[in-house]
Parts: structure tokens; sequence; C-alpha cells
DNA sequence: AATGAATGAGTCTTCATTCAT
DNA sequence: TATGAATGAAGACTCATTCAT
């Protein structure tokens, strides 16, 4: 394999600062911010070389979000430990996910805007492709669900739909969080989600 | 009290249309698509028309998302039957929030740009007050399962929190529909979705 | 001749209450404010009652004009005592003219208007109607010059140009304090004027 | 010194060409009339290409008065031999602003229009800056009175009030002419107010 | 390849004037 | 007559995209 010649460097470098720059300036101001004036300016490049990366605003836009979704991806799969129980990894994964999104909330932001762009028919075909990310992470967790319930460690449960249920009170925690609505510490959100999914997997101790 | 004048009755529909109009642009192609040009045709008015109505854009879609909520809020308490269980209370709003949702794509959709908007900190004041419909309705699930509880048809729980993950659960599932991550019909994935919190608060006679 | 009808009390109340309004937006907050809208407002008239009084907003403006005219031509001629001496009526006339200006400061800057307006060739004819008022007052100082020059209380002078050189002083004197540049008050203003045309007019006793 | 660049000219002229256009819709047709359509059109640039050289509407404006006055400044102060005597460098300054507003009548008109406004209290900040222009023109002619005074030429006086009364004096005979109501030459109208002036600051040979 | 000046369509908002009641 | 809701033409300003250099 021949090693990157110093044009594809230069490539990868104003590809990685623009997306950089989008990602800041949706996640610090929101979308209508988002001007090819400014993603230029932050990523120290003229307004017109952008035109030499993407074709256009949207597909620029569209690129951060995927940069967004993998780097969020990658930071839960680096928390579980690949050798712990079942219930335990569930918790890793949960953890992980809360705590990601707490440190860039634009993650988050992002993707209730995904899932909005996902609910028009007519844009569904384009926007679909970020879904692989989170059908990967669902498989994730799935996995997980499945081991426990071999191990007899969780309750029997249709593991697809509660992997689905799983995530979706995760992203809703952060929410939560996100708009303001809690005035608990991340840890007390997180445990009392984990408290919960206890109280479906594994047993009825409510506290 | 006076009967509503000639006058009344005009600036009463004058609003609605603009309202629906604003609402039908929402929904469909998202608030960047809402011009006061396309609205004000939409309602059939002239475009400067809409400023002896409302006093700017910003207050004339808030009205709009005000409108929507409300009339999410009706329809759901509307199907509730004051006298059942607590059980049955809580399946009728649930049914009743997933099908109004799959009635009015629209409503799920502007949720979703509502929480996006809630989630930048600077924009928050202006969108929150949106909240006390979502607020009103909390307070009526967990209403609904305070009784439960006393009346030992619910397992202890933390009847706020679960009010919260209740709801957030019925949205994600109206969600996953909307975004084509459904394959079933409504009525398999609201049944889905009960015995799931059927598992969590009433036994583990999981299916 | 028949006295006013019912109608015609009416109708020169409404006008009177017009030109007064106009007259008040111009002097407080200048031309630009001057809305249809707000003139109908501050008159208790209806906005579309206002073309029963007047063709347009143009009109209105200058038959408001005209109407600040008038009145201060009534201001000064009555502060002049026609059996005083030449000299006495010319300082009075001068200091008539400051303190009229003094207080309604709308006079002035209606006259800077009416000015701009008259330099514009085109539109020289539809406002040379108010220049009328200001050959009266011309008139009447040249008269008064005349007078002096006869009684040789004043040396020998072309009253027509002096006429016009004392009342642009006058004028000149009013717009410096209007525009803020004299942080004297109104009485040492005119005095320092009066001085200025006794230099010119009867010695050479400066001061 | 680096020589102007490429760019630097081209900045240049597009700057000069919007303050020209700018300066010659205000003088023909008024401040109402300058929309940022005609002053590009009138200067060869897209409607959007005036925001690479002014923030904003008013800021154009402002940079075109003040190029006006710099200019007239500029005209006034090239007439005046400063070795001449008191008497003549006075003349040589009233002749020629007199000849400098003849030939641009915009300027005047420009100049009644900022009176307009400085008598306006709300905007006066905004447009007093243009006033320093003013104020060096009046330190010149007071300086002329000085000189002369001492030098015995001229009657005692005070030569503040006197550089006041001789501009607008200037300015008036100016504003007689582009309002139609002198029907002498120029030179005529010139020379009665330099005998109005000797006669103030002279003798008393009036004609 | 890279730049950034230039373009011009698109947006909100105001307001003189009209006209149905 | 009188009203004031409705109209729609303008106007300031923004910004994605193009293109000469």
């Amino acid at each position: 394999m021949a090693r990157p010649s110093r044009k594809d460097i230069l490539q990868d470098f104003r590809t990685r600062s623009l997306l950089e720059a989008t990602r800041k300036i949706i996640a610090t101001e929101g979308f209508d911010a988002v001007t090819m004036e400014r993603v230029a300016r932050k990523a120290g490049i003229a307004k017109g070389g952008i035109y030499l990366y993407f074709r256009n605003k949207d597909q620029m836009i569209f690129a951060a979000l995927e940069a967004i979704a993998a780097e969020m991806l990658r930071e839960i799969e680096t928390r579980v430990d690949s050798k712990a129980h079942a219930w335990e990894r569930l918790c890793q994964a949960v953890r992980a996910q809360l705590e990601s999104t707490e440190r860039h909330k634009d993650i988050l932001r992002t993707l209730l805007l995904v899932r909005w762009y996902l609910s028009d028919r007519r844009e569904r075909k384009k926007w679909r492709r970020l879904m692989k990310y989170r059908e990967r992470h669902l498989g994730r967790l799935q996995a997980i669900l499945d081991e426990g319930l071999k191990q007899k460690a969780f309750y029997p449960i249709d593991t697809s739909t509660a992997a689905f249920y799983i995530n979706e009170m995760t992203i809703s925690t952060a929410q939560k969080r996100i708009m303001g609505f809690s005035s608990s510490s991340l840890e007390q959100d997180t445990e009392a989600l984990i408290r919960f999914l206890a109280a479906l997997l594994r047993d009825h101790k409510h506290p």
C-alpha cells in the first residue's frame, strides 16, 4: 500500500478541519449559525475552498454529522469491557453513552435533527446512511441482552425490543438533562435509569 | 355575554388559518421552510396581513406550536375514561398518544424540533413556555401511577421517574414508526409497548 | 354669510386635529415617523378617514407645514408694536422670531426641510406656495428698514438686501441653538445678534 | 512604502463609485431616495456587494456626507492665498465658498439635510461628527478676522460671532440662489454680500 | 489548488392606500 | 360618512455559490 502522498495528507487535514469547525458551530450556536463564511474562517481556509472538499453546504453538514455519530460509537465501545458479565456490560454501555452525550452535547442535538429529517419520507434515503451507526449500537446492546438471557441473568424478554427501549430511555435521560429538565447530577440520573432497567430485567426490589 | 361579532369570527378564522398553514409547513418541510410569503399564500391572506394577527414570525411559529401541543393534549384527555382502573387508564393514555401522533405525524416532527431548540441554552427561555403542556401530561400520567400504587395494582416504583420514562417510551415508539424503522402495524407496536410496561409495573410473566 | 353648518364645523375640527397631530409628530420624532396610522390615532380618527380630508400623505404634510408657517407669522406680527420707532420694531421682530422658533422647534426644522425641497428644481412649484409667508415677513422687515432710513435712524443701506440678511441671520441664530451649537442662553444669543445688527445699521461702537 | 496592489486599487475604486453614486442620489432626490438597490445599480455593483465596503446603509450615507464635506473644505482652502491681507483672504474664502456651492449644488442641499437631522436631538450624536468640518472652516474664518483685527484693518468685533454670521450669510446667499430666489448673477450676489461684510467690518460708505 | 470579491435570489417587515361594511 | 382590515409594493440585509485571478 502506497504511503499517503503530501497531497492526500493535506486533503485529509483540510477535510478534518472543516468538519471540526462545522461541528463546533453546530454545537455552540445551532444549525442556523453554520455559514460557509464562518466555517471557512474557523477552519483557516478560504470560503471558496470548501467547495473543493464538499459539493455544497448540505453535504458538508451531513459529513459532519456522520463524523459525530462515528465518534460517539467509538467512545462507547471503548468503555465496554468485553470480559465482564452481561449486566455489568449493559451498565457500562449506558453509562458511557450518558457521559459521552453529556460531554458532547452536540451529539445529542444532532441526533434530534437527524431524526427530524428521517421522519420526512422524501429526505429519508439521504439521511438513512447515518442510521447504520444506530443499528450497530442496537446490535451491540442486543448481543449483551442475548448473552444475559442465555446465562439466565435476565428475565425472559424480547431482546430486540428491549435493546430498542433501553437505547431510547438512555437517550431520553440525556435529552432531559440537555433540555434543562433535570436538577439532579449526572450520576443520580444515571443510577435512576439503571435501577429502572434492573427492575425490568433482573428483579422487583424497587428502592 | 355578547355573542361573537362578525369581526370576532373573522379574526378567529384568520388566526386559525394562519396557524394551520404554519403548522402544515413546519410539519412537512421544517422550520426553515416557514416563510411569511408561503404561510400567507397557504392561508389565503396577503403577506402583510399576517402582521395584523401576529407581531412577527417568531411569535406566529410559537403560537402554532402551542396550538399543536394543546390539540394533542386534548385528544389524549378525551380518550381516557376517568372511571376505569389505573392500569386501564394508563393503557388508554398510551394508546391515545400513539394514535394521535400516528394521525398527525406533524405533531411528532414538531416535538423533535422543539426539543432541538430547547437543547440550545440561549433559546431555551423562549421555548420553555411550551413545556407546560408536557408537564401537564406528565402530571396526568403520574396521577394514574399514584392511584395504581395506592390500589396495590402496581409494584412500588418512583412514579415521577416512571411517568417520565413511560412518556418517553411512547414517544420513541411513535418516532420509530414515523422514521420508518418499524415493519409492524400500529396495533402490534402498541401492544409490544404495553407488554413492556406491564412487565415493569405489574408482573414478570414476560411473553 | 350663512353660519357654518354642523358639517362644516366637524370638517374643520377634523382637519385641525389631523394637522396638529402631524405637526407634533414631525416636531418630536421627525418626518420619517409620520405614518398615517400614527397621525390617525393621535387625531382620534380612523386611518381611512384621513383620506376624506386630504388626498394623500404628501398633501397632508404640506398642509401641516403651511399651518406652521402661518402660525409663526402670526406670532411675530402680534409682538411688533406698530407705534414704536423703527429700530425698536426691528428688535421686537427679531426677538419674536427667535422666541417663536425656540418655543416651536418644529417650525425651524420644517423650514430646513422646505428649503431642501425648494432647492429641487422639479419640486419647486409645489412648495413655492409656502414662500408667500416668507415674502410677507421679508416685506414687513423691509418696511421697517425703509421707515428707519427715512427717519435717518439707520445708515444708508439697500433695504431689500438688508431685510434678507437680517432674516437669515435670525434664522441662523435659531438654527445654531436648535442644533445644540450654542451654550449661551436665548437672551444672550438674541442680544449678540442685535448688537451685530446695531453695528450694521446704527453705529460702530462695538462692545 | 509598497505601491498599492491591484486589490487596493479596486477596493478604492469601488468605494469611490459607491460614495459618488450615493452623493448624487442624495443631492438630486434626497435621503429617502437612497436605496441600496439604486446605489448599487448606479455604481455598477450588485446589491449585496455594497456590504463588502460598508457595514450598512447608515454608514454608507455617513461616509458619503463626510466625503462631500471634505471636498468642499479642500476647494475653499485651495483658493485662499495665505500671503494676502486679511480682508482679501476673507473675500477669497467667501468667493470660493459661493462658487464651490454654485458648482456642486448637491453640497448645499446636503447641508440642509444634515442640519435637519442635527436638529433632531435623538439623531444628533450620530451626525455630529460631520460638524468637525464646519468647525475647521469657522476656525479659519476666525483666524482671518483675528489677524485683520490685529492689523487694525477691521473695526473691533467679536471674531467668533462674526465668523459664525459670515459663514451663515454666505450659505444663505448660496441658498437663495439655489432656491431660485435670486435673479442676479453669481458675481452680483457675491459682490452684494461682500459689500455687506465691508459695511460691517471696514467702513460705512454703503452703496 | 486556492482565494475571496462579486452576485442575486430570498427573507422579514413596514406602510400608503383601498374598499367592503 | 366613517371604519379598519386587507393589500402588495418596497426596502435592508444575508449568504450559498461562482469565477476571475
